[in-house]
RNA sequence: GGGCCGGUAGUCUAGUGGUUAUGACGCUGCCCUUACGAGGCAGAGGUCCCCGGUUCAAACCCGGGCCGGCCCACCA
């Protein structure tokens, strides 16, 4: 028996304790039944899961739990990536410290200490809204398994040729002081000045050059016009003199220049951006480094030695308007590249770094994501794009003190570089020594590399990462490449790519077979949610109002891909659909107390009508979700089970129900194997969407009946070609735009629906199956077929008599 | 500037080359029908962004705009 009410508090906590304590999704090594194996994004621990997490993950486990019911022996694992800079900060804020105060050892256990406590709380979010991983396949991105596969990596494509170590110029972070990768650059627009400053030259006539990087005068090594602007052709093969420094450089054409911008003159100082860099290749000159780590200028800058890029830049504007040598400056907006996690403007530093290796290979690359299918189709294009515009290797060395150490030595003798064994993986370069002396000079004194790898450089091996978790139990190959990459599209360019390179530099393989990718949750006004706007929605804050049921059914309801502008309205849709599965179910269990489930010999047509509806849904459905348009499935769902099942099927068959002794036998079973299989079929559509409100009516009800312990390892359900009747179904539907019209009369003229009719005429033969079914439902007096005037059908144009 | 996506009722959204364009929320009226009032039934509400073209037929296909979003490149 099912309650009057359905408390989704109580009931959505007891299921997710029996899934887990039943072990409902664990991932079966030993079974034969085909894997489904999913790469699961390890959220980065930064305190709660937000809206976007709920959304996004809500997506694939739809599909989980579809496969799952599906018979697969589905391989969801869950973990946390837990080594990058969000957790830097996160652990620093929290404990009052700054990790660059601190020795690499001692932070590291400040770090995992705090990531100890903090991290059930935050798994407990995604338990909430009914994800169903096998938590017990858990791995964070900093313990010792993804340690040692990390480094790992890096030896296999050290070994393999693909990673090099080069002092080179490259973005730097000052606040973080690490060097940082081309995608972790944003782009802020920010207020600056345009300084236009005179030059002194060789030939006399002064030359203008504007900027807005004053400060980096020092290191100002070339001057570039472009050839063919007539006012600086004179100035080409010239020298320019730096004001206070005693030096010259030359000044050179140079068509990159835009002549229209500015004065029509660049300087040309190492670094101000990547396009110096470039030019400096270009032109062979060698660089002048004038900036720090932590961004102060250094001796090359003379007198500005110290000074913060800012200061310095104040002061040699003063400076050079003492001299009279500033002809203008004008404020302007510009975009400035920012680190995107700390904000901070970056720098360009020659420092040493490791890198990977793929420009060579971006060919490759962009068949190989023509090789998954994507779905949405269209989110191949910006993986494409963003390869067609990679201009540097892969830089995955940073100066953190926390993270997994490059597994490097190098000999203080000789400088080379000496890689640990596999077999002794994970080392700490800071702590562990190599084994063996040094192969090129024979010596026994190392330095370690104090350098750890980029989180990205750990995280796009997740694949690898679950798969090793069963290499032991032979199940590596039939785990990779995994089945699914679900993700949103802001992290292509980031973890989908960065995995599909690992993935094609270590094996020559794609990762996966499918990508899905999730839009975005978005505020009411269908605004990103941020902190500076203060518009952030909390998941946990909607669970609690309206149950984790009714959140993942809003979640379910965009196109795959598109972005959601979350609706309080959408969610209260979502709670209303639970409260009238419910009460529906509530209804149809009451009246198949004691029944016993097997198809009767005979089905009413009426009966047939609904069946026949409901197989089509199934087959709708099952198409969906194998495409991962699960959005289909609950609209479709909701429809039918709403305005099919509810209004109409329901209704048609209360008379039967209230009075038995007026029906043959067989109506009555006909009646009951519809309403058994209709519910049960209609539970098991929605119940990868609705977990929790499936479940506690299937334990209710069907258990017993079914035996399967969960509804969702129960099977999804089948096409069942033998009560699909055609025939039937058209005389259905007519018979239910009949009667559509028939309670619009009744509404027109104030009656109760339960009011009678005297007489009902209906001009169609085909409704004389399911004429019976008419009478008891319209509780009609009189119904017959032949000559009608007075009213039509909405949708089959039926002309019908209605008498009061 | 490049790429991709989108522009449908007050709001959010579905949609296929072909009757009267989907659903939800909101709004209006009626019904208090033995599952459900967080309900039921019914109703009002739309030049399907604009301009051209293809077609017997276009919200849908093509071209050109305009607007919004995301990603990328942005200039010293």
């Amino acid at each position: 028996m099912l309650k009057k009410t359905y408390d989704f508090k109580e009931v959505e906590k007891k299921w997710q304790r029996f899934w887990e304590k039943e072990g409902v999704f664990k991932f079966d090594p030993k079974s034969s039944k085909p894997i489904f194996s999913i790469d699961t994004p390890p959220p980065t621990i930064s305190g709660k899961m937000h809206l976007g997490h709920a959304f996004s993950y809500s997506h694939f486990d739809f599909v989980a739990r579809y496969q799952r019911m599906k018979g697969k022996n589905v391989l969801c694992p869950f973990g946390t990536d837990d080594n990058g800079l969000a957790t830097i900060r996160l652990v620093e804020k929290l404990n009052g410290v700054k990790g660059t105060e601190m020795s690499r050892e001692a932070f590291t256990k400040l770090v995992l200490r705090t990531l100890e406590e903090i991290r059930p709380k935050y798994i407990k979010d995604w338990k909430s809204i009914g994800m169903s991983c096998d938590f017990s396949i858990y791995y964070t991105t900093i313990n010792e398994h993804c340690q040692r596969i990390s480094q790992w990596s890096f030896i296999d494509l050290y070994k393999k040729g693909r990673i090099y170590r080069k002092r080179t110029p490259f973005l730097w972070c000052p606040e973080c002081q690490t060097s940082i990768a081309q995608v972790e650059l944003k782009d802020e627009e920010k207020e600056s000045k345009f300084v236009y400053m005179r030059f002194d030259t060789s030939i006399g006539e002064p030359i203008v050059i504007a900027t807005t990087r004053p400060e980096l005068l020092p290191a100002c090594v070339m001057v570039h016009v472009h050839p063919d602007d007539k006012r600086y052709r004179k100035f080409i093969g010239a020298k320019a003199k730096l004001p206070f420094f005693d030096r010259e450089v030359d000044i050179i054409a140079n068509r990159d220049v835009n002549p229209n911008f500015g004065s029509g003159a660049v300087y040309h100082c190492t670094f101000g951006d990547m396009d110096d860099v470039e030019w400096m290749f270009k032109y062979g000159v060698k660089p002048i480094e004038i900036l720090n780590k932590d961004g102060t200028l250094n001796e090359n800058a003379g007198k500005y030695k110290g000074m913060t890029v800012r200061q310095a830049r104040k002061a040699i504007i003063e400076d050079l308007k003492k001299e009279g040598r500033i002809v203008k400056i004008e404020p302007i907006k510009h975009a400035v590249h920012v680190h995107e996690r700390c904000g901070a403007e970056i720098e360009i530093l020659m420092t040493e770094q490791w890198f990977i290796k793929y420009l060579d290979i971006k060919d490759k690359l962009i068949e190989a994501g023509k090789k998954m299918k994507w779905f949405p189709p269209h989110m191949r294009a910006r993986y494409d794009n963003w390869i067609e515009g990679l201009k540097w290797d892969w830089n995955i060395s940073r100066q953190r003190k926390f993270g997994i150490p490059v597994p490097v030595w190098f000999c203080k003798k000789c400088g080379e570089p000496i890689l640990p064994d596999e077999d002794d993986l994970p080392v700490d370069p800071t702590k562990d020594k190599p084994k063996k002396p040094c192969p090129k000079c024979g010596s026994r004194t190392f330095r370690p590399d104090p350098d750890v790898l980029d989180t990205w450089a750990t995280s796009s091996l997740t694949p690898q990462i679950v798969a090793e978790m069963f290499r032991d139990q032979g199940l590596y190959n039939k785990i990779f490449p995994m089945s699914l990459r679900p993700q949103a599209h802001d992290i292509i360019t980031f973890w989908l790519f960065n995995t599909v390179v690992k993935s094609q530099l270590h094996f020559g393989k794609n990762p996966w077979k499918d990508i899905m990718i999730s839009g975005w949750a978005l505020d009411p006004k269908g605004r990103k949610m941020s902190k500076s706007l203060g518009n952030i929605i909390e998941p946990q804050t909607i669970i609690k109002k309206y149950g984790a049921d009714a959140l993942r059914f809003w979640a379910a309801s965009p196109k795959l891909g598109e972005d959601m502008p979350y609706q309080e309205k959408d969610i209260i849709t979502g709670k209303k659909f639970v409260t009238k599965l419910w009460n529906a179910s509530k209804f149809t269990t009451r009246h198949l107390k004691g029944y016993n489930h097997v198809k009767p010999e005979k089905l009413t047509e009426i009966d047939k009508w609904m069946l026949t509806k409901l197989n089509d849904l199934v087959r709708l459905a099952t198409d969906a979700f194998e495409k991962y348009e699960f959005f289909k499935v609950k609209v479709e769902t909701e429809k039918f089970f709403w305005h099919v099942f509810c209004d109409n099927y329901l209704e048609i068959i209360k008379p039967r129900l209230y009075n038995r002794e007026k029906y043959a036998k067989y109506e009555i079973l006909s009646a009951k194997y519809t309403l058994y299989t209709s519910l049960l079929t209609t539970l098991k559509l929605m119940a990868p969407i609705t977990p929790h409100i499936t479940e506690e009516i299937y334990q209710s009800y069907f258990r017993k009946k079914e035996g399967y312990k969960s509804i969702h390892i129960s099977p999804w359900p089948e096409y069942d070609t033998s009560v699909v009747d055609r025939k039937a179904e058209r005389a259905g539907d007519i018979a239910v735009d009949i009667i559509a019209r028939v309670r619009k009369f009744k509404s027109e003229n104030h009656m109760s629906l339960a009011q009678p009719i005297r007489r009902l005429v209906i001009a169609s033969e085909e409704v004389r199956p399911v004429l019976q079914a008419m009478k008891d439902t319209l509780k009609a007096d009189e119904i017959k077929i032949g000559k009608a005037k007075g009213f039509e059908t909405e949708l089959f144009k039926i002309q019908i008599y209605i008498e009061k």
